[in-house]
DNA sequence: CAAATGACCAATCGGATAAAATGGTCATTC
DNA sequence: GAATGACCATTTTATCCGATTGGTCATTTG
């Protein structure tokens, strides 16, 4: 049977990596798991960072699906944004690996580990940044510098999402929806 | 020459507690700069975290000051708002011991240190708090949960003057009102 | 002979242990 | 009786050394 070593090289990397974390995770196990010799691995990947990347850019790959999906063109500019950075930061709070690297961000602080959350920081910054051009262009929103823009979207969403339920009780999704566009669309003046 | 004791301990230790940190100021330490035996610090203060708080409810303190100095009853909510959460924030930024307590939250963790800095949050989160109840009172916005307001401001000014610099060019005191007014008083949409 | 492999190596890590430092006490001093 | 610093139990730090790890490459294999 001719398996593609590769992809089960990165099937066994992602697998030990969601369970142990980036550090934690060894060639040597990674290559025991991936039923293939230790140097078989180097051939596909120059080494260990660059597999991860791999399967970070992989891992972004779906978070672009996981909002695209969450966006339909015939809702508003704050439904779409909504859906779609709920959804982004729920795939986040979820997902196997990204809860495993951000654990060991914050509790470790492996360097390439830190390199990789910022990068997924910056993809979903880039795609909410995206659509508020788009918006802006629509003249659905008041005409505004994206970069801060987003840059605000998601810091008061990570706020909500994750800030807000180290201290309270967790807001459920339509409430953070109807905070969202309480605050940052209808605005507090009266 | 009769000296206060007391204050003498308090002094060193603050200094100490700004150069050094919590964790690496020791009491040795605080009775020499104090210019007075180690058993006498005992007499005062129950132990090391007891003297700890003692000045942080100083600064608390000073800082309330400082808050209430920024509020002028005859501007509105949001200019004195502005002005008070900007003035507690620099005030953090740029007093000796909030900053070497903020590396020390982050680089080391020390426990005391975590609960003393919650407490800081805590106490500017309350200031704003009352504030905006006060705001909904007099009908200067729109009425809201007082306790989800004042969150998102804050969560909002410490995105503006402490997350943007990390990746962009620093906002000065006018750009932030301006955004300030911009993203939670008027609103985004058209 | 090209792809795969695992023994091997230098560098790093981590557990064990001993030494130093620290918070706190209390008998003695002033 | 307030102040003190030698003293103690506990924690922290430094040091060592064997184990582990990422990465290489001569050898094997299909």
């Amino acid at each position: 049977m001719a398996v593609d070593r590769r992809q089960q090289i990165i099937d066994a990397a992602t697998n030990s990596f969601s369970l142990f974390g980036y550090k934690a995770t060894t060639i040597d196990q990674v290559a025991k798991l991936a039923n293939v010799g230790k140097g078989t691995i180097y051939t596909f990947f120059k080494n260990k960072e660059e597999l991860f990347d791999e399967i970070i850019n992989d891992l972004i790959k779906e978070m672009k699906e996981v909002a695209n999906d969450a966006v339909n063109p015939s809702d508003s500019f704050y439904e779409n944004v909504h859906r779609a950075l709920y959804k982004l930061l729920e795939f986040r709070k979820k997902h196997q690996l990204t809860i495993k690297l951000s654990q060991e961000a914050r509790d470790i602080g492996t360097p390439a580990v830190l390199e990789v959350m910022e990068k997924l920081e910056l993809a979903i910054l880039n795609f909410i940044k995206d659509k508020v051009i788009l918006a802006i262009q629509k003249g659905e929103i008041k005409d505004c510098d994206p970069e801060i823009t987003s840059f605000i979207m998601m810091k008061l969403y990570i706020a909500l999402i994750f800030d807000w339920e180290k201290k309270n009780e967790p807001l459920n999704k339509a409430e953070i929806s109807e905070l969202f566009e309480f605050y940052l669309f209808r605005g507090l003046s009266t």
